[in-house]
DNA sequence: CTGAAAGCGCTTACAG
DNA sequence: CTGAAAGCGCTTACAG
């Protein structure tokens, strides 16, 4: 592959001069540059970033870490935040952490010896000491997006999904539903213990409890989904509703109570967390809460990018809603 | 960041032995290595991969370019594919061209310009010309996935859908269907052309025709789905059975049928190409044509690696199969 | 407006 | 088993 050597030497011209027009500067000869443009064209070069980026110490790379790049609100956060940072000029290498902590570990370090501007997390698993380490080593700035990790010093960007939360319960409580059940993400997420703290508050609001019974620990996938569900149903007294705090939990939870030949919302009320488009389209169509997926990824890429050119950044919270639709009664 | 220098200075040894013990080279005396590893250990060092790269002209990085990350067959194919390219000491960039040519070829610079070792590519549309000619340039070796353009000489790992749009067919027609219609994807794609021939091919062996007013044309995005479908409804006669081409046109056209007060099979039967776990629970279950997508992406990701270590590579050709459920009727 | 030269952080023959 | 040195392909002060 043409070097920018090959180049100088076509266009009967210094190196430093081809690197000049490559980055647009302004002191070069207009026929100087139409000649390097030409040899350029000629050879077929394409400027070897890899060497530009040593030289520079920028890659205008930025890391995305995200759990699960096959739950639509992940895919649907990648893609805002490639949007934006597109926008900016920067490009986005994802990492899939898969809801494995050890995966997620595997990605950040390959995107740090890809030696990435910036890095947007959002963390499967605060148990690892290899995050809060990167976040304090202040090598590559951090943003955590979505889900965050307690005690770590890095903007966070997310949404507060208490109100949408509260307002659920109080919809399933008009709705005549008194025995109300939980799939809860990991206890080593942010959004694992805030969805159910705000779940259980609101519960407490309306005068109910949640038992023991009612709260099954998931992790964030279908499967878990599905047997969460499975004890449930198992229970002397089932619940009649069921919140899975996730929407592949949800579809799990589907799974199983059409498995057993039970209907929604006749016998089993279902909400989620995150709306995601199929839901319209479920048997019945399902009732979620709502996060602002895109402006959660605009608002990260820019909250990194301030952070790379060392503007103060804060944090950011935006608010979920409930989107109800018929999967809890009319 | 800390540098090899610092580390060999750390270790009161030269560069060159970090770089032997960085690289598991054998002629390494054990103290020396430990005392390596322990300076590296101190300064948490992370070796520069760019810097490496530069000097060793690779990068281990696989460029994957998809049409479209919001349509979980690909986001499905993109997760099969970093999977075997993880297992084989790869990572891999995505670009996700959304469908839009000129995204596509932004995504193939950048990747270029990253020196990516090898380029997978479910090209959005044929018309371009940088894909042809970056792979006739035997710079970067290119694998067409799922998608390919004619004429251009690389491998093709990809589903032949054939026999299984044969088969839906035969379904329908068992069901006594006789009026269907098709919402094609774009004719600059192969799998746009490919489904249509194949649907008209069944067609005409059930002494079938497809009439021009049953053949719409969408761009694998949900609303010329949607838009394919009230077209088709507005007809003098509408068709008994809509065939989408893809899960997102078909998600478009339940929304359509959904909006006009109708009902998914008795006023109008509905089927997709690719499966995706969500059909199971639409309203009703969707029949839908299903690629073998972790076959796929494991296949592509081994034939490209035998194109970068020299090996003979041929293409490769999986079957479609197809999953009746309840949207064709009974 | 242009060029010579240093240097980014590595790896790898070559010599010892 | 180890080190000195060249070189990967760029960018950028510095000089002219």
């Amino acid at each position: 592959m043409a070097s920018i050597k090959d180049v100088a030497a076509r266009a009967g011209i210094s190196v430093a001069t081809v690197s000049r027009v490559l980055n647009d500067h302004p002191a070069v000869r207009p026929d100087t540059r139409a000649r390097v443009l030409a040899a350029i064209a000629e050879l077929g070069y394409r400027p070897n970033g890899v060497a530009r980026s040593l030289r520079t110490h920028q890659t205008h790379t930025l890391g995305l870490v995200i759990s699960d790049v096959l739950n639509p609100f992940f895919t649907a956060l990648a893609r805002a935040v490639e949007d934006e940072a597109r926008g900016q000029g920067y490009s986005v290498v994802i990492g899939n952490a898969d809801e494995q902590p050890a995966l997620q570990d595997h990605h950040v370090r390959t995107l740090l010896e890809r030696r990435i501007d910036g890095l947007l997390v959002s963390p499967t698993d605060d148990s690892s000491p290899l995050l809060p380490e990167v976040a304090a080593r202040s090598d590559v700035p951090v943003v955590f997006l979505d889900r965050w990790i307690p005690g770590v010093d890095a903007p966070v960007i997310r949404t507060d999904g208490r109100a949408a939360v509260r307002d659920l319960v109080a919809h399933l409580h008009a709705l005549g539903h008194r025995r109300l059940a939980i799939i809860a993400g990991p206890t080593t997420t942010s959004t694992g213990n805030e969805r159910v703290d705000a779940f259980r508050g609101a519960l407490a609001e309306f005068g109910l409890g949640l038992p023991a019974g009612y709260l099954e620990q998931g992790d964030y996938q279908a499967e878990s989904g599905r047997r969460a569900t499975a004890r449930f149903l198992d229970l002397p007294e089932p619940p009649s509703a069921v919140f899975a705090t996730d929407n592949l939990m949800a579809l799990g939870a589907m799974d199983e109570i059409r498995g057993r030949g039970l209907r929604v919302p006749d016998d089993v009320a279902l909400a989620a967390f995150d709306d995601i488009p199929w839901f319209l389209h479920t048997d019945p169509p399902l009732t979620a809460i709502a996060q602002p997926t895109e402006e959660l990824g605009h608002s990260a890429v820019r909250a990194l990018i301030d952070l790379l050119e060392g503007r103060a950044t804060p944090s950011v919270t935006l608010t979920a809603s409930l989107v109800p639709r018929r999967s809890c009664g009319e």
